[in-house]
DNA sequence: CATCTTAGTAAGCTATAACTTACGGTAAGT
DNA sequence: ACTTACCGTAAGTTATAGCTTACTAAGATG
């Protein structure tokens, strides 16, 4: 159930934007926080969902901490979505959907 | 930027157990609301959202709407995942790490 | 060692997402 | 035709996500 995590953290806009930011390159908390329309407490929490949802990770150099994507957040929705990838599942539900209507 | 109705409409956990629900075979809104724990009104607020984000699509049947699974949306979103998903984003990512630490 | 930078946390505010009940409207059954 | 079943929409309530400012702490800098 990793997944759910991951979609309510990238659902927040300014969250996928910082995530997104750091795709280009891992950042500090002030870098993000001047490409981002909101204060720097606010990237901060972001920061602290985007990494219970294993999207980045932190590495602490002395003051600032430096912030980088992690990919097992993405793997965990990648999986989830696989699962519903099946041609199979497809067609069972036209399947049912046209009998059903009685065709 | 459809990815981002995706995601909101997957990060309510309701909504997912509809979709989840519908997974297994295409349903009418009182059915879907049997297996819920929320009202039948609820239930089609939900369906309205999932609609929009393209995940799922109806059939009316007379009295009834027989929901079904749709994959456009999911579609939107494994595209999204995709772009995130190169080697050279992550190794990238990991030299510059490494060279802002110093080392 | 004084202060300036960097960043996490606390507290409080506000918009809104998710729910409820009530209602209206269309199709089906008798 | 009348009633019952099915479902969408409206209106109103409530919990909370996301924001702000203020505070605290720890490392850099002079």
């Amino acid at each position: 159930m990793a997944y759910a995590a991951v979609f309510s953290a990238l659902a927040d806009p300014t969250r996928r934007h910082i995530f997104e930011a750091l795709r280009e390159q891992p950042q500090t908390v002030g870098e993000l926080a001047k490409g981002q329309p909101v204060s720097r407490p606010a990237v901060s929490q972001h920061l602290k969902v985007l990494e219970a949802a294993k999207l980045v990770s932190v590495e602490p150099q002395g003051n600032r901490r430096l912030y980088l994507i992690k990919r097992d957040g993405l793997e965990d929705l990648r999986q989830y979505l696989e699962s519903f990838w099946s041609d199979a599942l497809s067609a069972y539900g036209t399947e049912i959907a046209r009998r059903m209507k009685g065709k």
